[in-house]
DNA sequence: TGCGATCTAGTTACATTGCAACTAGTTTCT
DNA sequence: AGAAACTAGTTGCAATGTAACTAGATCGCA
């Protein structure tokens, strides 16, 4: 029984390496160390049902259950040794293997020629400026303070790469820009 | 009622613009336009959950049923005035707007800290060849021709995005490589 | 000429995810 | 005191992903 790798399970084992925890703690820590960046937690409903099925598939087990006086009680799960092996192992396989994920932006390019060159210069003007909002802001993280230390470098790598597939986004839709503008890049607008 | 936007959707819509067609002629035209590359339709089960979809939501209609002898009827679907302008609604949505899809790399990346530092510098080794090999496969395509003339590059721009964007990617792993074995960037693995 | 492999065209079923809304207690603001 | 907002968790359905199954057509080749 293969457990399906998904990049919430991943945060969820790679957290609880820190020590058990209960859901609610998790779920803050993901917020207060920036992984709801990487991660999608929308709805507390996936994280919830997230931990259930890793403790089904053996992964997490539930251990004590704290009783703080004004909260219901609280489940505290622990990372199994099986656990820890298969987060190695989704960790090796992402890292390793880059994968298509499809994303919107390279999908809705491919039929850019529906619309007219003029308006698909003001459209992609429009993502240039919020791109470089976004860059701002990365690089605003990036140099984050914890308690006046800087965050080390190690612990802020998915910030960097963020930064830098942002620029060259950037830079190319820049120049995409550039031969709009001159003519160099056109098409008569239509069914291809 | 809103139609959920997704890059299928906007495929098939997109290619309806040509014309109409049959479920497995738009198959066989997102694999031909190498629309693949950028569209997920993995097993053909969800292209014919979503042309349905499309017809219930009104956004493409049945049309003639086309009887070709040797094979079972065929419904042909056409673009409807509504599908039509949702298309051109996506298309500025998709292309203005940078949404944050939550890859797996860069959740990858944020959990990097779980190995030693010699371990993640081999990880990020094996991805960087790979991207080469990517970057290559892409670039070729850029070349690619069609009755011996060039495809004009209007019809190219999606894989000229992914190659910036490969390319951005595969020399940041270079300066983290670099990096890691220099020792300037390094940590001591085990939980954050 | 026949037989297995592969391609075409589509369906069925189940696991997983995404999204919205609902409960119910707690704190904060005014 | 009452409204608004936060905490902590549940329920339910729509949509997607993934695998497997059917059933006819065609191809390689012995």
């Amino acid at each position: 029984m293969t457990f399906r790798r998904s990049t919430l399970a991943l945060a969820i084992l790679g957290l609880l390496e820190n020590g058990p925890l209960h859901p609610y703690g998790i779920q803050r820590l993901i917020k207060q160390w920036g992984k709801d960046q990487v991660v999608n937690v929308g709805q507390r409903t996936s994280l919830y049902r997230m931990i259930v099925r890793l403790e089904e598939a053996g992964l997490i087990t539930a251990g004590a259950t704290e009783q703080d006086e004004r909260y219901p009680e609280r489940t505290v799960y622990h990372l199994t040794d099986e656990g820890r092996e298969i987060c190695r192992e989704w960790l090796a396989e992402i890292l390793t293997t880059p994968r298509n994920e499809f994303p919107e932006f390279p999908a809705g390019l491919s039929f850019v020629m529906l619309v007219p060159p003029e308006t698909a210069g003001e459209l992609l003007g429009q993502r240039r400026e919020r791109l470089t909002k976004r860059i701002a802001e990365l690089q605003l993280e990036l140099r984050s303070e914890v308690n006046g230390q800087p965050v080390p470098r190690f612990a802020l790598l998915e910030t960097e790469y963020q930064v830098a597939v942002a620029v060259a986004e950037a830079k190319w839709i820049d120049s995409v820009l550039h031969d709009l503008r001159t003519g160099t890049l056109t098409w008569t607008p239509g069914p291809v």
